[in-house]
DNA sequence: ACCTCCTGGTAGATACGACTAACAAAACAA
DNA sequence: TTGTTTTGTTAGTCGTATCTACCAGGAGGT
């Protein structure tokens, strides 16, 4: 019942504005206006609204004209997303191998919608590869020089290979999309594609272990018509070929 | 320059919208209004100025009082955001443990808004997964089957223990943050608490490898002050002692 | 043939978050 | 002291996305 009882309950924009206050605040000592326009990239007519809005619900001290800081229950919550961000920037980048940029924009958008409990498992995640380093070298080192994953890997370690199954009961199993018989359906296990046709193929909801049929080959053997998902849509000759499924679905 | 050249660059409301169209007709035939809106969660009133646009946009196909349908640029659109949300949710799920139904939920936030690098990266992920079973179970068997990551594990195969460092160059480096000497910094290796309280730290910043610098214990010994991040906060005792760091950083 | 109910559409309100343009207040310079 | 520049505020506008309340058109039932 206290005055600043939750009336607006933060936003994501309202969070980046904290978040940004925080980094000049302990970059510079002080937030300005034209600072955290210039960091957030909008224009300085847009951030006095969101600061009054900030003040009003007791996240920032906020005199007008006079430099902002956080309050208590402020700093709180930008300490909240800041660590977030980073993160979910670190496992971008160091997990998966993101780009530093992208994991960065990437992270910003997802901070703040994200649910504790995953946030909590990727804690965890980092909490294991620090306490296991064997395993982290095992399991990363493993993920990242598989030349499934970085194309100039130096080698696997013969724990997997360019080849598919290999050693697994489903070898005799696994062919391209485009080897399927008419009327037979596949699970998708690895596009072989890179670059613009990858993409496209992702797009289009071609992802692993997606179940896919091919319903028709055209007479010239070139565009073929898949159905994905109750859905049809046609592939050129070359992309179906990038596709390996496991048939018998 | 066609006429519904890109005006209106497709918002999530209007991803989600294409995504629930593509469900709905894909199990139910057809689309209506009043389906759309309690599948979204939204009045009925909200729909149709969405799908005017979306009409307007090329996405689908949409006569007034009549059935709603994708058009091909609009089918594409849904399946793009589609099989994000399966991939995330399946990532969310399968690898980090997180529970489905919050994995569905965060995978609805994300799934707008991430980068074709990201999902690439996580789209390589289940390749290694798939086509390397041996690494997959090493390493997510090892992540997965970890006491630190779930609590009711069976064991850990030997690779990691409850007690960190074990058998590593670091280990006579490890101590609770509450036995650091005031001044002395360290990285936060482990969150041994569970819970809210583990919420309320991890919230905090106090994440993997964050740089905390005890500053001072109060004269009973309880409440702790330390500075993360350039900032101060206050920890009590019980909690600092359930954060293990790497001490001298 | 008529009435009723269900579905869908419209209009107006609200909230957010950004923009531009014009204005006010310090800070600085001459 | 008196401009001039920098900085910050205000007011008005736009676009998105939601709501509520009310209106229209058909499908049934009687």
């Amino acid at each position: 019942m206290s005055p600043e009882a939750v009336a607006s309950p933060l936003t994501p924009a309202l969070e980046d504005y904290l978040e940004t206050i925080f980094e000049l605040v302990r970059d510079k000592g002080v937030a300005r206006v034209k600072d955290i326009a210039k960091a957030r990239g909008v224009k300085a007519g847009s951030v006095s609204p969101a600061l009054r809005r900030l003040a009003e619900m007791g996240m920032v001290r906020y005199e007008l004209r006079e430099f902002v800081t956080l309050s208590a229950e402020g700093e709180r919550a930008a300490r909240r997303v800041y660590g977030r961000h980073g993160l979910l920037t670190r496992f971008l980048h160091e997990v998966l191998l993101v780009s530093p940029e992208t994991a960065a924009r990437d992270a910003c958008v997802i901070e703040h919608e994200i649910s504790n409990e995953t946030m909590d498992r990727l804690v965890r995640l980092f909490e294991f590869l620090r306490a296991c380093p064997e395993g982290a070298v095992s399991v990363l080192g493993r993920f990242h020089d598989c030349p499934l994953v970085r194309e100039d890997a130096p080698d696997c370690g013969g724990a997997c290979g360019r080849r598919l199954g290999v050693g697994t009961a489903k070898e005799e199993a696994m062919c391209a999309l485009s080897d399927l018989r008419p009327g037979e359906r596949g699970r998708v296990a690895r596009i072989e594609a890179s670059g613009a046709v990858r993409q496209r193929l992702l797009d289009m909801g071609l992802l692993p272990d997606a179940v896919v049929e091919l319903e028709r080959v055209a007479p010239a053997g070139d565009p073929v018509w898949i159905r994905l998902q109750g859905y049809q849509l046609s592939l050129r000759r070359a992309e179906a070929r990038t596709i390996h499924v496991q048939r018998g679905v």
